[in-house]
DNA sequence: TACATTAACGACCGATCGTTTGTATATCTC
DNA sequence: GAGATATACAAACGATCGGTCGTTAATGTA
């Protein structure tokens, strides 16, 4: 009846497995998310999980590679429609503030709470989580570059130093935001970048005075 | 023989428990951290945890506002002694920091650690950590406003905005440096708390250069 | 000295942890 | 259709979890 084939299906609720587990982990982590809770929030059987991974550090590992495709697909993808330059740096903080305060994920963001759980704890998981970090400093890093390239922010801009600082005033949103009830930490750290990259830019017009 | 009061005994053992339990919660977090580990880590039984809390979570109150003391020991304090203004406030940046590298806890920051943990986990552990950190925002924001009317920095300054990118810079410090082996986090929060400074100071000479 | 209190312990409790085993069923290959 | 494979499950495993109980030794109070 159904055509699923046994491979789609698989497939098909691997996927589901792997998004319920990022939406938990981003509340208490990969190694808070228990195999018996991600059962029964995904109505399987946790003994299920093993015709799918080999044990819990496989589905942990596969969980880091979705959480982040979603970020690529969801914060990067659309900032990469603004024209590059300043505009598109903004545009990607701006895409990361609105990941956040949309909720897209019940703890707000996964890798902020991945990384704080792993950053002390030797192994793959820590690996991959770093990888993914440094792949998207590099990122961010770039866009500095290709702003600076174009002209639009002064010449003595250190890429690695902006992309810090774009990073830190964008991430700690998350814990202010949830901490202490209130929506003014989006505004600050949206105001900081603006006004940093405001200060840098020749051209006043390419973004928002406020 | 000893002239241990079993009160004295007791408070002893107490004081050197909640240590070890912040310095093992920095790397795994308070919850993270089982009665079984801390009770090997710290040479006793954990039954005998019993006998100075009710349970757990009255454990986790308690080294919260253990860390919350060695916090206001290590970094505010010190930074007290630099004179009032925007000099303070730059001390302070840098006390937070020396904390970091001079690794004071294993795991880098207590409150960095224990945030993330429970800032989507509702209960009074999660309020305790909360308090503490708006105490300190609240401290951050108060040497803003100090320095703001001792006219070391340009009056249209928020305090609230510019002691959200202090403490954003400072503390994204921690899982940079751990996560990215190398000293360029320290570098760059550095850098970037004293460019901000020095751009809003009217007089140049108040901070280093650089 | 008599008695209460405290610190600390070993042994054990039910629950949950990640994981293994065995089994049933559906799907693909031939 | 036959045999291999993939999906999923229930049941159970040893380990560990937070916590209880009963006890011992030391210290305090009377």
């Amino acid at each position: 009846m159904t055509h699923d084939g046994r491979r789609l299906r698989g497939s098909r609720s691997r996927e589901a497995i792997l998004e319920r587990a990022v939406s938990l982990a981003s509340v208490e982590g990969l190694d808070g998310l228990s195999l018996g809770r991600l059962a029964a929030a995904t109505g399987t059987s946790k003994s299920g999980f093993f015709a799918h991974w080999r044990d819990k550090e496989q589905l942990q590992l596969d969980a880091v590679e979705w959480a982040a495709r979603q970020w690529a697909e969801s914060v990067v993808a659309p900032a990469l429609r603004a024209p590059a330059g300043v505009r598109r740096l903004f545009a990607l903080h701006e895409a990361r503030l609105k990941f956040y305060s949309d909720g897209v994920l019940p703890g707000g963001c996964f890798f902020f709470t991945v990384q704080a759980e792993f950053d002390d704890r030797p192994g793959p998981v820590r690996d991959r989580v770093a990888r993914a970090m440094r792949e998207w400093l590099e990122f961010v890093r770039r866009q500095v570059a290709e702003a600076a390239a174009l002209g639009e922010l002064a010449g003595s801009v250190d890429p690695d130093q902006l992309a810090y600082e774009i990073d830190a005033l964008g991430e700690m949103v998350v814990p202010h935001s949830r901490l202490h009830e209130g929506h003014a930490s989006f505004t600050h750290a949206r105001r900081a970048v603006l006004q940093r990259l405001r200060a840098l830019c020749p051209d006043p017009a390419l973004l928002p005075e406020d």
